[in-house]
DNA sequence: AAGCACTGTGGAAGAATTGTGGAAGTCGCT
DNA sequence: AGCGACTTCCACAATTCTTCCACAGTGCTT
């Protein structure tokens, strides 16, 4: 079964090149030209990665892109950027792209960073066996059989980062995915149940740090 | 045997510049006044790469890299664009031209995309594949799966060098890409970084060097 | 060869970020 | 209301990172 890519490229002869570039590789692909019927589309189809442009009618690469990787952690995007300038890490990472492409590119180069990054996410797949498992149902996570008391807040927070093992969060969006209502909350507060997490973590299994800290970037699980 | 470049510039000028920098740098160049004798010349001489300007008497730049990508698979085509034109870019890619440059630029610049694109046509592919992988959503960057363990602005830093390889980049580029925030940085903080960089990549991958020194200029990326 | 300009490097100062204990506030429950 | 569990924030300590400096080394020019 091909891999689906989505080019959403308001540009006509862009977005023609692209998908025969592309459907030459043997992926399947979609075109789009509005941003506004991205998620819609995506919702529908199995979609593997989108290719999205950061200016377009409708809706901006930005906003799709945010709402795109909140409703779909797996899913991979590649924004692709006019200017250099407009890719900082913060702004980045807030948004949740794989990878970023400036223009001018050539097509050649765009195929090579969309099997990098297809790549990336079929390795990134395979969930780790740690023994830490999360039920939903009672609110209870456990490593080795051993609950390890969380509260709901604390659930939650080890829920989004286990769910992404490797995968660096910013305090922010740490605070978005915990809090569904959009709760105004200082940042450092994010510190304080980390802190709480890995004491409780470390009570069931000593020795094991599971929660790193990225300096100036955020939190991440990795086992 | 040097690679052969042909330049198709009509100002006499600046064909003179690009003759002598890419004669200096070691290939041999040839030059063209007229957008109608591109053709026979390439047909009759064992031209690598041409770099072809846009606004041509005789026969328009885009006629003539339609011709040469048709009669000439293989060839390199490098298009010199006098405006930052979207339309016109688009286009070329369309009619196969490897890469771009826009007026005004300067003539080492012509020479480390010459480079890249030669360098890029050796290896047939788009993708330096160098073995390194700049990840955004784990903010990692690894060399052969091996972590290098770069702060934010490390690998920042590498992140930019590494978006255009072969591209030489002043001090002032490189802060103003690694900062979005309007930071005042004395230009010299750019080598510390490079220092830290380099002695992290040789760490995990000894007597390859990727990070140039150019006198009086910059810094590049280059496998 | 000498002189100048630029780059490499170690390390110190201090700026920024994170860890931590605990106080204050909130909420639900009896 | 009173109690306990939980959440949030604060202040200070500990840590990490950035920046810059001074000097050594190297490349370029005359």
């Amino acid at each position: 079964m091909p891999e689906h890519v989505l080019v959403v490229e308001d540009e006509e002869k862009l977005a023609g090149l692209l998908r025969d570039y592309l459907a030459q590789e043997g992926y399947a692909v979609s075109v789009l030209h509005r941003g506004d019927e991205v998620e819609d589309f995506v919702r529908a189809s199995p979609v593997d990665l989108v290719l999205l442009d950061l200016m377009l009618p409708g809706k901006s690469g930005l906003e799709v892109c945010k709402a795109l990787r909140a409703a779909s952690p797996q899913l991979s995007i590649i924004m692709v950027t006019a200017r250099v300038d407009e890719v900082d890490r913060l702004l980045g990472l807030e948004l949740g792209a794989d990878d970023y492409i400036c223009k001018p590119f050539s097509p050649r180069e765009v195929v090579a960073r969309v099997k990098a990054v297809l790549r990336r996410a079929r390795r990134g797949s395979a969930a780790p066996d740690d023994g830490l498992v999360l039920d939903d149902a009672g609110f209870k996570a456990s490593i080795g059989g051993r609950d390890l008391g969380l509260t709901a807040i604390e659930y939650q927070l080890l829920k989004v980062l286990h769910a992404q093992p490797g995968r660096i969060f910013t305090r922010d969006q740490l605070i978005d995915a915990m809090y569904r209502d959009e709760r105004v909350v200082s940042d450092r507060t994010v510190d304080s149940h980390i802190k709480k997490l890995r004491r409780k973590i470390e009570a069931v299994q000593p020795g094991r740090e599971v929660i790193h800290s990225l300096y100036g970037v955020g939190y991440k699980y990795e086992w």
